[in-house]
Order: structure tokens, then C-alpha cells, then sequence
DNA sequence: CTGAAAGCGCTTACAG
DNA sequence: CTGAAAGCGCTTACAG
């Protein structure tokens, strides 16, 4: 049976039924009888018979799509940040299948102003927005969708006053679990290199976990230990010559990211100072190639399919009017050889 | 002024026209009176008006969608080939902006059934398939959609009788280009450590320009120097094992892809074989770990740009029923440490 | 359990 | 240059 862009209406008049009992039983309506059912959806796969979206959609208000929108300021050159919204885009839209919706992918420059677009043009339910950048910046674009009426999800932490709903890693937690192994393993002068700013709440988030976790053990976090820097591993680098010129004494780094304890123990190596002998060196991300440096980089690790889980869950229930929560998922440390021996 | 969701018709109202003015207006109908057709524009803006997609696509039988299906065999355990796959989603979206479409994401299993319902329910105008894996059972999925007069591009090499179109790599040149590298620099007995079955056409098409650059310069490609190798690390490491079990000298090495090359350079360390100084080593792909294993690795880079342009514009083609060829672009010798000194 | 009918919000020939 | 009208293909109250 052939026919190039079948109808319900095609369906109908050869099962000799109305379109709309055709309708029903596609929908597996209770209202049409089983063997009527059974007959219609025969036909329907043999004409290779789709539902109209559009038609649907106009119809019940909704495109069951999902909108995610990643704010990727780096331009495909930070590798670390693109493999972990790899990560979560594949989770996201795995998430997305199970619950019948599809996803609609658009990168996006914090520059643009179309995101309102997706929802009012009935294109998508709702949106889900990654990205890392400035958030202060980034604000003025979640007031503008609040404003909107679009329902949406940030992957990120919880920022007070900030509009809508959020899921995002519990950077504090990991922060203190980075920091406690090196307490544990008997280390004293933990070094933090990374930003504490509140512009970058992920960061600052780490730093108080750093800080709660000294607190915790007795010890006062000294700001001579710390090194402020952005996500690089030249910074790193740096930031390791800065304490060494300064002559700071430190037995471990807690650096923010993977890619500043990369450059910091390269750095290390060029000064002749080993690791994990001399010092030890946590990171945080344990992005693809910090199993592959030597010695291997034990890290904290975010878990995307939870990622991608929660935030999918959460967008769901906002479009299913339910109530819903934002929260933080936790992060797992990963134990590698950049510490050193066994904790205590 | 503030409305829910307003319509082409509130406009109407407001601005004391027909809803026909009004969707002319909105398109830049040259049928409409400049003057109006601001007045409209105007009113659109201060209502934050957007067409409703479902409707304008229900009439038009056009979505501006295209859907991009990726077959990820390798449950996220194959960082090289997500990373790549990333970078061709990004430019893929990005060139789709430019021309006005908007991207629908799906990861696929091959065992999926469904990619047919993406254009049959008009949620995409088109489809663009991206993945490796095996191209036999990849076959049958073609068939199908060809069967289903679906539009859609896949990203790889030209294969005979392969229904639709393609758009790929020149692996063939990229494979010549390596070799030559190789014999440029004198080597002679250069091994090809990799698959050259048919079923894996991209990595037949590297060795085939392997073959192609060694007789080119007179040299026979021998038997013993072929070692297969599917695309892991441990393989690449094993393949040298067997090399040096078997005594076949060698003084290059040429690994059908970077994971290979990787785990090739760590066997020869690990038998106290210097490279570059005694065996030249080429990849093929440029994952971001190239640059970052010692000797960095010199390698062959498919540029994910034109990649992602190309697919785009011939599905766009496509579409607006333009005639298309399948096409192949040259990807680039990136040369690095792990070959030696300057080609003579 | 089924059908006739309305209507979702557009686009576009047709008539003026 | 503008409007009245048809119709895209569905879903779902309403009536039986």
C-alpha cells in the first residue's frame, strides 16, 4: 500500500470510520473499541502514517520539544568545558526520548536575544540552559525569560534571586571532599589556585568548600595560599611560580579545575618538585585527559547522566505545572596517583 | 502593553487590518505599504509576538527543522570520536542558523527504529546522519529512509550504490598525505597498523592512500608491515608487540587513527625505541590528546567547519530540491614532534 | 463506542 | 495595496 503523505483522513475512509475515531485510536483513546483499534493502527503502519506535528501541535498547544541552549563563550577552544556539555547534551536528550520529548540544540553567544523566541513561537515546552561565562551578564537574559513566561531550567548552582529553577553540582561539597583527602593523607599547606569571586559562583563554591573542610580540620586557610586564576593551564603554570617565587611553602594544590593542576604540575616538574612525593595536586572536572597525565590527576568528578536526568526532570514538571525544587547533586572524587599513598 | 500569547489576529485588531495584512506584514510581503507594514512590525515587537511554528508549519508543510541523527556505538567510552562528533554538531547548528533552520538532536542506536518519523511527521524538513560503526547494518537504515523519499545527508566517504548523498573526509588524500610526510623524511619501511577491510570504508580509503604514496616512490607495500587494528589504545600497543615478535624492521609507523598511534608510541618507550630518532610516528584524526602526548603527535586533521557547512548546505539543497553531489573535503597534515626533523 | 463539527493560527490564491 | 475566505491536519467537547 502506497501513498505519499497519508491523513488521518486517508486512514478513515479506507477502515470505513470517521476521522476522529481514527484519531482516538491512534492516541489509544479507552473510548474506541480494542479490534477497531487494532484495525486502524494496521492501516496506519502500513501507509507509513505519522501524526502531523504541526497539526497536533496547533491543536493541544504543545510540540513536545525541548529547547537546550548552550552558552559556549570559549568558541570550541576550552576542550575541557565542551566534552562535559558533550556529556550532558547526550544525557539530556536520552533523558528527553524516554519522556517523548525531542530536543532542539542551538549554541548560543550570550550576545544573542532570540531564546525567548523557542517558547513563544510554540517551538519547544520549555528550555534548559548551559553555560558557564559571566553570570552576571548571563542574569539579564534569565529576567528577560522570567519575564516571558518561559519555563526553564539553568544548569548551575543556587543563586539567591536569581529567577527560575536550577540543578547543578554541589561544588562545595567537592570541594571539601578534594580537600579533605589531602588533608587526610597528612598534607597541612593546601594551596587553592582558582577564582573565589562571586561572579563565579561554581568557583566560590569550591573555595568555601576548601575553606570549610581546613576549618573543619583546625586549620586557618592562609591567603598567602591562595593564587587567584581563570581556567587555563598556563594559569596554572603561573600561579605554581607565583607561591615558588614568593617563596610560600605548600605541600599540596587544590587547583579549581583540571586544566590549572595540569599546568601547575607541569610547572612543579619544571621547578624539579615532585608530585605526589613533594606535593600533592587535586583538580576538579576530571576531564578525558586527566587520566591520561603523569602522574595520573585524581580529581572531582561531575556526574552528567544525574545532570542530564535532573534537569530534564525538572523542565518536565515545570511544563506539567508541578512544583519543583532546585537542587544540587554531589560530586565524587576519583582517586588517581597525583596524591599520593593512601589516606590515613 | 501585555498579552499572553497573542495572535496574528490581536494584531490585526490593533492595528485595524485584516490578520492577512498582518502575516503579509510580518513577512515583508512587498505587497504590503511600507508604512503599514512598520506600524505592524512595530506592534509585533511591543506585544513580543512570534509566529506560531505549528500553524505557519501546518500551512507551508515546512518545519525549517532539520534533524541530526547521531549513531554513537560507542556509549561515551570513545572520547575521540565524541569529541569530533561535538565539533560537528556545533558547526552543523551554527551553519543551520545561518540559513534559518533549527537543529533537532537525537543520539541513536543503530537498533533504533524511528529516524524515518522525523520528516514523516513533519518535525524535519531533512536529516543529516552522523556516525561510524559498522556500514553493513548502517545499509539497511539508508534503504529505509530512501524508500521513505526522506531527504537526508550522511556524513562519510562516497560508497557505490550507497543510496542518497554524502558529504566526507578525504581519507584517501589524508592517508597519501601522511605516508608522503613519512617518505619525505626518508623512511622507508613504514607500517600501517589499522583495519583496510571494505567494511570500514574511511580507514580502506587511508591505507589506500598509504599504498597510493608508497608506490608513488617506487616502494612496494609489504605484507608483514600491515598490522590490523581496530581504533584503541591497547591495539595500537599490541600491534608494535607483534611487529618486534615477528623481527619485521620498520622506521615509520603509520596509525589509521591517533587512539592507535598513542598506544603504538607507548610500546615502543616501553622497548627502549626512541621516537621520532628511530621510528617516525603518524595519526589520523587530531584529537585534542595529540598535542599532548610526548613526543606531541604529528598527525591528519578533517576540519569539522566545512564538514559541518558542507552537510548543511547539501541538505538544504536537498530540500529546496536543488541537485546535489556527493563530495569529499582534503583534510591537512598537522605536523608535529613525533616524526623528526623538517622533510628534506 | 462512534460521528459531525468546531477550531487551533497561520498562509495564500482570489477578488477587488 | 488590502480583505474575505479557504484550508493545512489534527484533537476534543458535544451529541447520540
Amino acid at each position: 500500500m502506497k501513498m505519499e503523505n497519508p491523513t488521518s483522513r486517508d486512514i478513515a475512509d479506507i477502515a470505513g470510520v470517521s476521522q476522529a475515531t481514527v484519531s482516538r485510536a491512534l492516541r489509544n483513546s479507552p473510548l474506541v473499541r480494542p479490534e477497531t483499534r487494532d484495525r486502524i493502527q494496521k492501516i496506519a503502519r502500513e501507509l507509513n502514517y505519522f501524526v502531523n506535528r504541526n497539526a497536533a501541535g496547533l491543536r493541544t498547544h504543545q510540540s513536545s520539544t525541548l529547547a537546550l541552549l548552550l552558552f559556549d563563550e570559549t568558541d570550541g577552544t576550552d576542550k575541557k568545558m565542551n566534552l562535559f556539555f558533550w556529556s550532558m547534551l547526550d544525557n539530556i536528550t536520552r533523558a528527553a526520548a524516554r519522556r517523548g520529548y525531542d530536543v532542539l540544540v542551538s549554541l548560543q553567544q550570550l550576545t544573542d536575544d532570540w531564546h525567548i523566541e523557542y517558547q513563544a513561537s510554540h517551538r519547544a515546552d520549555g528550555l534548559i540552559l548551559l553555560g558557564y561565562g559571566d553570570y552576571a551578564e548571563y542574569r539579564e537574559k534569565l529576567d528577560a525569560l522570567a519575564t516571558a513566561h518561559t519555563r526553564f531550567m539553568i544548569w548551575g548552582p543556587i543563586v539567591n534571586d536569581q529567577p527560575g529553577h536550577s540543578f547543578g553540582c554541589d561544588n562545595e561539597s567537592g570541594g571539601r571532599q578534594a580537600t579533605q583527602h589531602l588533608l587526610d593523607l597528612g598534607r597541612k599547606n593546601i594551596a587553592y589556585v582558582g577564582r573565589r569571586a562571586r561572579r563565579s559562583p561554581e568557583h566560590a563554591a569550591r573555595y568555601a568548600g576548601y575553606v570549610r573542610a581546613l576549618r573543619g580540620a583546625g586549620v586557618t586557610p592562609g591567603d598567602e595560599l591562595h593564587v587567584p586564576a581563570d581556567n587555563s593551564e598556563e594559569l596554572g603554570y603561573d600561579a605554581v611560580q607565583q607561591l615558588l617565587s614568593k617563596g610560600v611553602s605548600f605541600d599540596a594544590i587544590f587547583a579549581v579545575t583540571d586544566l590549572i593542576a595540569i599546568g601547575a604540575m607541569r610547572a612543579l616538574a619544571d621547578n624539579g618538585i615532585s608530585v605526589p612525593e613533594d606535593v600533592s595536586v587535586v583538580g576538579f572536572d576530571d576531564m578525558p585527559l586527566a587520566a591520561h597525565v603523569s602522574p595520573a590527576l585524581t580529581t572531582v568528578q561531575q556526574n552528567a547522566r544525574l545532570g542530564g536526568e535532573g534537569l530534564v526532570e525538572g523542565i518536565v514538571a515545570l511544563i506539567e505545572d508541578r512544583p519543583v525544587e532546585s537542587k544540587l547533586m554531589a560530586p565524587k572524587l576519583i582517586v588517581r596517583d597525583s596524591c599520593g599513598g593512601k589516606p590515613r
